[in-house]
DNA sequence: ACTATTTATTTGCAGTATCAAATAGTTCTG
DNA sequence: CAGAACTATTTGATACTGCAAATAAATAGT
């Protein structure tokens, strides 16, 4: 096991890492990491209920419907009865989220921009495909699992 | 932003993937994913002090603490006074953590293995480089953090 | 229509994380 | 070598997370 290769790893760090950079700008405008991925999620995503929600932002839902009442609490999102369907919540995003949102953007934006300001666009497009490609592999009810049950 | 491009999004997604799929497999040896971490960290990089130990495994060093405590509730890991240096302690894996360690190894190299069955070699080597890479240029003190201040 | 099953979300509870302050030990400076 | 400044780690307080069970609504089978 070799750590400096294993992905699991390389991921996890770099992760953490992106969410250490970010946290003072979200500090500034008042939200946590969670309540900012659901805010860029409604922000680019539009409103959707609060399993799609936790779907895109991999927050577990237990997580996310605490994290919504906090949004909620903030004025940020609402929860709104699903016409369709009663079950569900649509979530979706106040003006004064929108604000908030639009106000850590730049940030989020710079943060990427300057984090891979030594990348090749080839480069970048490359390691974007491999990311998605990688997750798209590791899909819940896949080989991974079916060899671990083993 | 387009989320489907944006780095933090992919590979914070690709890591929470990473995490549930690895999670059946330490629950069944007793194991939170933190404390993995640690053990993989300890067993590959041999002992080390906590302070070490906090930047290699991404754990703050106030969460990692309390994960040592239980580690060694657990018998997996024990803490030494440092011989040079009375402030630090040295971290290092009791037989029990080793083997432990090894029952969960080949989960985790499966996970790895059977997440990029569909990536050729050369395609491993440049996401591991890439990543590698990335995590380099976001470390502290770096140009985002001077731009983000101004 | 009536009960069983399935789906969407919330809640109870116990564990886990993080910030800031405290502790303990070291180094630097005069 | 005394005291100030610094470094490594722990602890207190508080907030957050996630599993499993509970709730609530829809759908299916008879």
């Amino acid at each position: 096991m070799e750590l400096s290769t294993y992905l699991p790893y390389l991921v996890n760090r770099l992760g953490q890492r992106f969410v250490s950079e970010i946290t003072p700008a979200l500090n500034k405008a008042g939200v946590n990491i969670q309540s900012w991925r659901v805010l860029i999620a409604l922000y680019q995503g539009g409103k959707q209920t609060v399993g799609d929600l936790s779907e895109l932002t991999s927050i577990n839902f237990s997580t996310l419907s605490r994290v919504l009442d906090r949004m909620e609490d903030r004025n940020l999102a609402r929860r709104q009865r699903g016409a369709d369907d009663a079950r569900s919540f649509t979530v979706i995003l106040t003006s004064k989220g929108k604000a908030v949102t639009e106000k850590i953007l730049p940030y989020a934006k710079d943060l990427e921009v300057l984090a891979t300001s030594d990348f090749t666009e080839a480069e970048l497009n490359t390691l974007r495909e491999l990311l998605s490609k990688l997750y798209m592999g590791l899909g819940s009810g896949n080989k991974v699992k079916e060899r671990m049950a083993g």
